[in-house]
Formats: structure tokens, C-alpha cells, sequence
RNA sequence: GGCCCCGUAGUUCAAUGGAUAGAACGGAAGUUUCCUAAACUUUAAAUACAGGUUCGAUUCCUGUCGGGGCUACCA
């Protein structure tokens, strides 16, 4: 069906020709927007910029070109008024109708083949976790960031490779290590009962409370800090041990393998209470001698230059940035060594039309060099295409977390902490009558993880978020289950409605029922109270806020438009009469309903939320 | 020091340069013989400060104050 910017455009174009002879040349849809709710209308045309065509005052030009759409504009545009210079415009509800009808029809028992139109191919690194502690409150952020924007991508018509670079090499590794060996006393997973990664996440605490000792020591011993944090034999020994590692020293490889293998165990199990899934996944160790190779071939180029003390570096000040260190002078490789390796590897296994970096902002710089490296000093064009997401730090009331000095919200403690707190609350409302253990512990689940997937996902992924774990994340008002209860309120709607007709169930969408109920807008009254045209008018937007999201790489807009779409739906279900309405009334509100709930769904499963059918 | 980002109700979040700055939590007051009260209704409460550009600024520019990040042969 014909959206109405679409016909507004040609509508508009034809008013100012027919009334003014004016060329208009304005993209129109631009300066169209909702009309604001304590005014009457729809749509609302900011007149202002237009007075360059009719070269009259805004009250005058709003006046006559709204007289004009009214009367040739097929019927879409019903009536209009005028106020300063804003220009609002009541679409029919004939539209209206047809439209959502259109929707139920067509949109909602399709299935997802949105063939025809060519894709772009996009691949999306998240997570990339260090293999030297378990996952915490910042990773979670990223996750559910990546795993959200991977989704919407692909709603959106985008075809979309899932990566995950695993950091399992490096100096911070080495430090983990070398402190389980000094002072593990050859500590397990399994003798010490604990999960794999945390394991060695204490380790790597350990070798910093150690190191940052040894400091101190030789400061007082006279020395400068620079000097101390060289000296310490503790660096010293880390460094000793990655340089082995890179050597491929048997010992020092079966020792990282073992401590690796345990961190994977713990990842998986973090993963999977999360619902994230990679279609690959790389690991640094695998990919770091392609950065290597890049650095070497830079210099022979002489892209890139050798120092005198034997590292080689690029020079960067013709951007107005410094010199960067590519290899250290005993050869081994930094960040941004492997970055740049796999960024061309990427590159050559996938050729995507756009590659895709989730990864916090306090990286940006690191990003800014790596674009400029691959675009400028290598002249790969398609670096272009690299776009760092950046998004911003989860902090704690008391400032940012560290890993090292262990003050961090740990992301299994706080899954779990979820999922019991939802057990809580489900128990006191008396929610799991009926419920066989199994299903009620699925329910406490899918609320716990809803409530923290909302929570985060729901701000700008840009902004960032100010966790306070004494407050807690709420169940109520703007949250997931919310949202979630709305949908189990339409579930039950539909299923006393229309027992036979189960539109929201995955099982039954795929058969060839048709809905054949049409949708009627009661109560023509002043339209912009009306609960029903709301909805429509919501279930409207949702094809330009799916754009949007995904042009903005934000899950945070689709939470803010489902949460619109659950809020108005409660104000709805409040006020109108669903299945005590006569009939004609009634099948049409469980149509508008059923949209409804369709649409929670499909937003819902953007943001990685499961929607219970009860609750 | 240099570079970058951010300051919106008590708190956590909204608002392509547009109309009287929206929500939620918390506060105050209501709504269950009525389709699930994790709901709904009413109410008090905010653009850090000072200039500038503009018909119009929370949004753009400058300065001040406040917070954060980056500036490694860490990642």
C-alpha cells in the first residue's frame, strides 16, 4: 500500500504548481512529522519552509495548500487546521483502515522472504572477549548491543555474519598465566570448584596485586615510577613468557592451552544464558601472524619505517596524529598489529559491503588509526566500509569497573540474580498457577533476562549507562516485562477470542488461515483520543523505525517504539471493550490485537527477548 | 598540557533546528462485582551557567564550570 509521504510528496508538489506555479523541489518527507498529541491531526507539514514558493505569509500558504489536499488528494487527506505556520493534516480513516487490514493480510502471515531486492552483506564483530577473566556487566552491554544490531540488520533486509574475535593471546594472557604458576599450586576448575573463567580472571588479579608490590618496593628503593613499572621482574617474566609463546615454546603453549580451554568452558555456559550465538569464531592466536606479515610487507613498501631502538612504526602526523608503534622491537606483535591483519583477512573472506566494530568508546582512537592505516598507508579503498560502533561505558556509581581490581558487576551473578529476583516477584503475584516446574522456570527466565536485556538496550548505545546495583533493574513501567505482560494480555485476548485462530503462535502462523475481519475505527469523534487510531498509527511507523534503527545501529529505537506500542495498548485494552464488543466491533479489535501483538514480538525478538504466551 | 565525548525532574532514560521539553521509578491521591492490577487514571517536579547564529535552540557555534575517556613497545 501506498504510504502517505509517498502520496504526499506528488500531492504537494501539485499544490504548489497548481496554486503558485511554483517549481517545488523540496524532498517533502522531510518536513513532515507526527503531529503532536494536544493538537488535532495526523501528520503535520512545518509550512515554514516553503514560503520560498509561495511568498506568502505561513497562516496563508498553510490555509490554501491544506484546501487544496483536502480536495485532491483521492480522499486520504480528510480535513485540516492551521496553527502558526504548522500545517496538520487529518488523515481518513478510511485510510487508515485499509491500511492495518492491508497489514494483517499481507505482512503478518508472510513469511521472511524479502527476495527480490538485492542485499548488502554486513559482518558484525562483538563480544571479542580476553581469555584472562570471566565476562561482566560491560561485556553484557556489548553483547546484547552486537547480537541486537545483528538482528535488526537483518529484519532490515541486510544479510549478516555474526563474528566473534576471541583475544586469547598477548602479554595480558602471559600475566595470568605466569601467576597460576607461581602461585596456583596447579589449582583446577574441578579442585577448586570454580567456573573456568573466573578461575583464571583471578589469576590475572593476582599477577596485578603482585606487579603493583614490586613497584612499590623498587620506588622505595629510589626508583622512578616509568623506571619501576619496567623493572619489576614480574613484567619482565610476562614478557619473557610471550615472547616464548610466540617462539611456539612447548611448555609455555601447553600451559595456555589448558588455562584457555578452562576460560572457553566458562564463556559457553555465560553465552548461552544470554542466547548469543556467532556464525564464527575466530581466535587472535589463529590470525595474529596475517598483522605480522601486513607490518612486514608496510616496510618493505616503506609504508611503514624501522626505528633505531627496533620497533617499527607508522608515522601518523600528516593526520595530525603521532607515530604508532606496529611491532615491538623484539618483534612481537601489539593490538592493533593483529587488527589490522585480520581487517584485510575479513576483508578478502567475506568481501562485505560493510564490516562492522562493536566496540566501547574508549577505543575510538584506537579505530581512527587502524581506518587510517588500512585507507591511507596501505591504500585499501574498502576501509572506507569499517564502522566502529561505539558505544558507551557501563559505569558503577563509584566509577568505571576493573577487571584487575576486581570491582566488577560479574555477568553470571548478575543473570542469576535476574532470573531470581523475577522468581520472586512471579511468586508473590501468584503468576505460575497452572504452570508445570519446568515451564515456571522457563517463565522466571525469560522475565529476569527480559527485565536486563530492556534495561540495557533501551538507552542510546551511544550514551553511557550508569548502573546502580542498590537500585537494581525494575519490573515495572518502562522495563521488558512489562512489555512482555502486554503481549501475554493479547496472547489470552486472542486465545478467548478466537481459540481456533492463534495468529501469535509460531506453530500455527504458517498455516494459510485468513484473518477476514475488517478493521473499523469507532467513534469518530476527535480522532486524536481515539485509542484504536494509535495503534494503527503506531503499527504504521513501524517500517520507517525499522529503517531508522537500522541506520542508526540502535536497538534503543525499537525499545522505545515497542514500549510506545505496549503503553498504548494497555491505555486501549483499559478503555475500549475487546470481547464483550458486538461482534463486528469485537473481530475488529482482536485484528488490531493481533497486529499489536505481532508487532511486540517481532520488536521483542530484535532485542533478543523471548515474549511468554502467559504470565 | 593536547585531543575527543557528555551535563535534561530527586533517580534512570526520551525529544531529524520547530508548537505548551515526553516517559518510567520514587513522592502525593485514586481505579478491581469489568477481557491478566507486572495494568490504568490524576498530581507536584528538569534543559549546569553566560553569550552568539536563527522567524524559532535541549539540539548548531564560542566561553565558563562540572564529569568521563584517550594521549603505551596494555588490550
Amino acid at each position: 500500500m501506498d504510504r502517505i509521504e509517498n502520496l504526499l510528496e506528488d500531492y504537494v508538489k501539485n499544490a504548489f504548481k497548481d496554486i503558485y506555479s511554483a517549481d517545488f523541489n523540496d524532498n517533502i518527507s522531510a518536513y513532515i512529522q507526527k503531529t503532536r498529541k494536544e493538537f488535532e491531526g495526523d501528520l503535520t507539514i512545518n509550512i515554514f519552509n516553503f514560503l520560498k514558493y509561495s511568498k506568502e505569509t505561513p497562516d496563508i500558504t498553510a490555509n490554501k495548500i491544506g484546501g487544496y489536499l483536502t480536495e485532491n488528494s483521492n480522499g486520504v487527506i480528510g480535513k485540516f487546521n492551521v496553527i502558526k505556520g504548522f500545517l496538520n493534516l487529518t488523515i481518513s480513516n478510511n485510510y487508515w483502515e485499509d491500511y492495518i487490514n492491508d497489514f494483517v493480510q499481507n505482512s503478518i502471515n508472510k513469511s521472511d522472504n524479502n527476495n527480490n531486492n538485492k542485499k548488502n552483506k554486513v559482518v558484525i564483530e562483538f563480544s571479542s572477549p580476553n581469555t584472562n577473566k570471566p565476562l561482566h556487566l560491560g561485556h553484557i552491554r556489548n553483547n546484547l548491543l552486537g547480537d541486537s544490531v545483528a538482528k535488526i540488520l537483518e529484519k532490515a533486509g541486510n544479510e549478516v555474519v555474526k563474528v566473534n574475535l576471541v583475544n586469547d593471546r598477548g602479554i595480558h594472557i602471559c600475566k595470568s598465566m605466569l601467576a597460576w604458576k607461581l602461585w596456583g599450586n596447579g589449582e583446577t576448575p574441578i579442585t577448586s570448584a570454580l567456573k573456568g573463567d573466573f578461575l583464571v580472571g583471578k589469576y590475572y588479579i593476582k599477577f596485578d596485586s603482585e606487579y603493583k608490590k614490586q613497584i612499590k618496593e623498587l620506588q622505595d628503593q629510589g626508583m622512578d615510577i616509568e623506571t619501576a613499572k619496567k623493572e619489576a621482574s614480574l613484567i619482565k617474566e610476562a614478557q619473557n613468557m610471550l615472547k616464548k609463546w610466540e617462539e611456539g615454546d612447548n611448555d609455555v603453549r601447553k600451559l595456555w592451552e589448558m588455562m584457555n580451554s578452562w576460560v572457553y568452558e566458562g564463556f559457553n555456559k555465560t553465552y548461552n544464558s544470554l542466547g548469543i550465538e556467532f556464525d564464527n569464531i575466530y581466535k587472535e592466536s589463529e590470525t595474529y601472524l596475517k598483522g605480522k606479515e601486513l607490518v612486514e610487507l608496510g616496510l618493505k613498501q616503506n609504508k611503514f619505517y624501522k626505528r633505531d631502538d627496533g620497533a617499527i612504526a607508522v608515522d601518523l602526523s600528516a593526520d595530525g596524529l603521532d607515530e604508532k608503534v606496529l611491532l615491538r622491537s623484539d618483534g612481537t606483535s601489539v593490538y592493533i598489529t593483529q587488527d589490522l591483519g585480520t581487517a584485510v583477512a575479513r576483508h578478502n573472506e567475506y568481501n562485505p559491503d560493510q564490516m562492522i566494530y562493536v566496540v566501547g568508546n574508549e577505543q575510538d582512537y584506537h579505530f581512527q588509526i587502524l581506518k587510517l592505516i588500512l585507507n591511507k598507508k596501505l591504500e585499501f579503498s574498502w576501509a572506507e566500509y569499517i564502522y566502529h560502533l561505539s558505544y558507551g561505558m557501563v559505569e558503577l556509581p563509584e566509577g568505571k569497573m576493573k577487571s584487575r581490581e576486581g570491582t566488577v558487576v560479574d555477568a553470571d551473578d548478575l543473570i542469576e540474580e535476574m532470573i531470581q529476583t523475577a522468581k520472586q516477584k512471579t511468586l508473590e503475584l501468584g503468576k505460575t498457577e497452572g504452570f508445570t516446574e519446568e515451564e515456571a522456570e522457563k517463565l522466571y527466565k525469560q522475565i529476569g533476562l527480559s527485565a536486563l536485556k530492556y534495561y540495557i538496550l533501551k538507552v542510546d548505545p551511544k550514551k553511557k549507562i550508569l548502573f546502580n546495583p542498590a537500585e537494581s533493574i525494575d519490573f515495572n513501567g518502562n522495563t521488558g516485562p512489562f512489555i512482555q505482560y502486554t503481549y501475554a494480555r493479547i496472547n489470552s485476548l486472542l486465545g478467548k477470542g478466537r481459540a481456533a485462530y492463534s495468529y501469535l503462535n509460531d506453530e500455527n502462523t504458517s498455516s494459510n488461515v485468513k484473518w477476514n475481519n475488517k478493521v473499523i475505527i469507532t467513534e469518530e469523534n476527535s480522532s486524536n483520543i481515539n485509542k484504536e487510531r494509535e495503534l494503527i498509527k503506531l503499527v504504521y511507523d513501524y517500517p520507517k523505525i525499522l529503517q531508522e534503527a537500522a541506520k542508526e545501529h540502535s536497538p534503543a529505537l525499537i525499545a522505545n517504539f515497542v514500549y510506545e506500542l505496549a503503553k498504548t495498548f494497555n491505555q486501549f485494552y483499559h478503555e475500549f471493550p475487546i470481547l464483550k464488543a458486538e461482534e463486528n466491533i469485537r473481530n475488529s479489535r482482536l485484528t488490531i490485537s493481533i497486529s499489536v501483538g505481532h508487532l511486540i514480538k517481532e520488536c521483542m525478538g530484535m532485542l533478543g527477548i523471548d515474549v511468554p504466551a502467559k504470565m
